[in-house]
DNA sequence: CCATTGACTTAAG
DNA sequence: CCTTAAGCCAATG
């Protein structure tokens, strides 16, 4: 998938990133932001995944602030939901908070290599 | 069109 | 550890 599809909004290219991330690995905001050239502009990242639950199968929940805190499970269906699914794949969380979160960080600047 | 808000991040006090 | 401030930019009223 060739990132330099300007055609495609940002959006649709944040979509894309969280759609590669591994099971049981997380990212954060700034990481995807950066990954897509806009590092400043997290909060599009963010904006991005509020708006992803209209276009299923976005794991949202892949995607947290950059202290592994689950800043946004109050925007999904239950609060509790996205604790869950990490859970689900493998991922601890206590008290909001991924455990051991810089080891199962996933950097889209480093896993995906850009050219 | 202007003001406010926000699933963010970094820096500074 | 806490609070402010600033930068960023789409969406909303």
């Amino acid at each position: 998938m060739k990132i330099s599809d300007k055609n495609k909004d940002f959006f649709a290219l944040v979509y894309e990133v969280v759609k590669q991330i591994p099971k049981g690995r997380v990212t954060n905001y700034g990481a995807i932001a950066n990954y897509l050239g806009t590092k400043r502009s997290s909060r599009m990242v963010g904006w991005a995944m509020n708006a992803s639950h209209i276009y299923k199968e976005i794991p949202a929940h892949r995607v947290v602030n950059r202290q592994g805190l689950l800043t946004g499970k109050m925007h999904f269906d239950y609060p509790t939901e996205m604790e869950e699914l990490l859970m689900s794949e493998g991922i601890e969380v206590i008290n909001d908070q991924i455990v051991n979160f810089q080891i199962v960080f996933w950097d889209p600047e480093v896993e995906l290599a850009i050219a």
